[in-house]
DNA sequence: GTAAGCATATTGTCTGACAACCAGACAATG
DNA sequence: CATTGTCTGGTTGTCAGACAATATGCTTAC
């Protein structure tokens, strides 16, 4: 079997670049991204540029018009509502998949989550929790579900960064998802779905 | 209230003209699409191809690896069956989301793949049965929900155009079709989803 | 104060170019 | 004979510069 070593392309490094700044909550919603700040910014060429702007879009991270910069998304709670809506029956499914199955990515990063220092950045908190979530949906071996998977991903932790209010105490983030893990190792696949609706369902209601 | 006209770039206006052609058949899976080729056959230049491009990689229709020229994907039967895996949960959200409304579009669609005559070709078949399925989530009016779907939609019809052996009688599929509609128009939820649930099932295990 | 018109900034697209890289063939080496 | 090194042709990845189309904001005139 071939190893996939992973040369990034400048596109690809810049498209990160440009993530990583919107999903630690660097750059507001709102603010516009011309092509040629970019460009001079990174020292990359303008159709470079172009094309991670096209990614981000994709992603829906960014918002583009016709002759208008690209601007950072913002995130209203309907968004978040449509957003959970779509996730709720690819979360099942991918919990029902896994019943009976203990997945040890899930189980560390969950174990990285509660190690995290109380003074940790939120941003932080939500990146594992994504890998968390990420490494259940890869484990369930559906190569298109990865992928819808994770454009709702990207979205998502723009929204989770951006309305932290959801989860006032850590702990209990953590200790939901424990129960989640567990019931999806153990249980039949009707329980882990029931663990999925549970868990989903809280901390969305309130808005 | 403002018509959305809808002035074509150029990247799009050759993103359609190249779906078109793979959707149709004309272009065999495996067929590689050298950037410069496209740019003089079409006369546009190579960015916009490379733009393109990427639409098309994005939506599944053509697969991409680094200093590669770009082709058309090939379908396996595996690949159908993960559409499926994944499909499934979706559609069962539509049509429950649906319960109860009866879709103009969809039923327009339907009267459409009906009055199609014996000897139109199949992949005309395949274009309307997807633009049924498409005006259903429409109808749910989740805009995640119909990228989501949006994403699938085009592979699946690239598959569909490709192994057209699963329906061999063409008004079994439209009968079926017009069970789902009624199911989803007149039941509750329960029954809409069953509904689907019959129609996914159908065809799709005899590999 | 409002509306029309102009100036500016930004994107959409093009042209041309060069370096990086893959694939296959072929020679050299053990 | 098998493996490795090297070359070559073709294709992509990226760059630089340019121009037209268009949206935005400001200025000016009424």
């Amino acid at each position: 079997m071939t190893l996939p070593l992973h040369p990034v392309s400048a596109v690809g490094a810049l498209a990160d670049a440009l993530r990583r700044r919107v999903l630690s909550g660097e750059i507001d919603p709102g603010t516009t991204l011309p092509e040629q700040e970019l460009s001079a910014l990174y020292g990359v060429a303008r159709p470079t540029v172009r094309e991670a702007l096209a990614v981000l879009v994709h992603e829906g991270l960014l918002r583009r018009e016709r002759h208008r910069s690209a601007q950072v998304a913002e995130v209203t709670v309907a968004d978040l509502d449509d957003l959970m809506f779509v996730r709720r029956p690819l979360e099942e499914l991918t919990a029902t998949s896994l019943a009976g199955r203990r997945v040890g990515e899930a189980d560390a990063a969950l174990a990285r989550m509660a190690a995290l220092p109380a003074d940790a950045p939120w941003s932080d908190m939500v990146a594992e929790h994504m890998a968390l979530h990420q490494a259940l949906v890869v484990a369930v071996g559906s190569p298109r579900l990865e992928r819808l998977y994770g454009m709702l991903a990207v979205e998502t932790r723009l929204g989770l960064v951006r309305l932290r209010a959801v989860y006032s105490d850590r702990h209990v983030l953590v200790a939901e998802h424990r129960n989640l893990l567990d019931a999806i190792g153990s249980g039949p696949a009707e329980a882990a779905r029931e663990a999925v609706a549970a868990h989903l369902d809280h901390g969305w209601g309130d808005h």
